[in-house]
DNA sequence: CGATCCGTTGATCAACATCAATTTTTGTGG
DNA sequence: CCACAAAAATTGATGTTGATCAACGGATCG
């Protein structure tokens, strides 16, 4: 997963010797579209959202980040502005790691950049996804792609609810839709027993029903 | 733009001795999201598309690439099957260039390896880009913008219409709707005189005011 | 010169956005 | 712990946007 991984000793020693950790709370931003990175922040702990605000003034989440993962990375690579703003869904700890330290690296260690162009290339190809995702299906097919999403990216609590606790305007930000069609068509689903809520939560009542909608059954 | 610049004398000899160029006719098939490649396509000539199935059964359009563009890099560079089918929109002159001949270069030859990353870090942000416009704006919105894009990406001919002449269908699938609605919008747009046609040629009369329906204004 | 593909238009229905209003939950100071 | 303000969730009503099916003329190509 970890690009860092494929670091030697010594830059890894240098890295840490320089690396800050923040404490950064919910709600808070981490950095925002159109800012210059002075570095990267990896992900100890916590869940982010990386967003951008589109003409029309609606945030549009295009990727969820946790633990491992490594943000503004992109940027610091093109250098470039930040094309997304990072914002903390709950409270997390992220280590800074100033650019110089991603750079030469890039520059002198081919097994880094191997592995940072492979994670790119990931990162490509589900964008590229997305985006058929977001142009060819219903707010319905693509609700029930980001519920199996979120069940299968972080996990359930201890009775089976969905880990992540989003708001619903981050989910509709996350679908592409308004917030109040958001609550309609999940609703929908629970009226047809695919989920159930308490409070804010949502479970996962019956998967493969969810899939079918996904695949436009 | 091309990541080739960055390589050695020797491996661009190497590289050009093993090289086959293929003659493609407009409408026929580069290569199929699934297969599995065996090397990249450096577009010579010509301009193609790089589309994907949705689940739906309609074609998503999600990059045209021209001269100097390379075709299938993502899916060697990540060792998977294709993810996107690409296919010629004109008559194309492309170079076939084994993939050991990539791989190689990107384990030896660093400045190499750090311009196929900055390419890619840049195809990475106009997805973002795409998946906000694709979430969020209307067709209406989309179509100004791919006409603007069309223009100024493939320029114009000789009596000022948009070089590149794509179907009512392809311009549908970049869009991302139907061929009826993308008529009807298109249609509009001439009574508004912000656009003029002659046959399938489209001629745009009026950049201002198309920018400003992408602002959503 | 017919067959086929492309472009276009009409009609209809479903999906989606938006505004307004109400209820519920949450956070916070006392 | 309660009260109260603020934020979030929900529902209704309404108008717009978009998808789909059907039909038809015109171009194109063997």
């Amino acid at each position: 997963m970890n690009s860092f991984k494929a670091l030697r000793k010594e830059e890894l020693k240098q890295m840490s010797d320089n690396k800050k950790t923040k404490i950064i709370k919910k709600g808070d931003v981490i950095f925002k579209e159109g800012e210059r990175l002075s570095g990267v922040f990896c992900v100890r702990n916590g869940i982010s959202k990386l967003s951008k605000m589109s003409d029309n003034g609606r945030d549009q989440i295009v990727k969820l980040a946790q633990k491992g993962e490594v943000l503004g990375q992109r940027s610091v690579i093109a250098s470039e502005t930040a094309n997304l703003s990072a914002t903390a869904l709950e409270d997390m700890e992220v280590c800074f790691i100033p650019k110089n330290h991603i750079e030469e690296p890039l520059q002198t260690n081919p097994v880094f950049t191997n592995a940072v162009l492979k994670h790119m290339a990931q990162d490509l190809k589900y964008a590229d996804d997305i985006i058929v995702n977001m142009a060819q299906k219903t707010v319905r097919q693509r609700l029930a792609e980001v519920l199996m999403y979120l069940e299968d990216n972080f996990g359930l609590d201890g009775e089976g609810y969905l880990y992540l606790q989003l708001s619903r305007a981050d989910i509709a930000d996350v679908v592409g839709t308004a917030t109040e069609l958001l609550i309609r068509t999940l609703t929908k689903f629970k009226k047809e027993s695919l989920v159930s809520t308490s409070g804010k939560r949502i479970k996962i009542e019956d998967k493969k029903a969810l899939y079918n909608i996904v695949e436009g059954l």
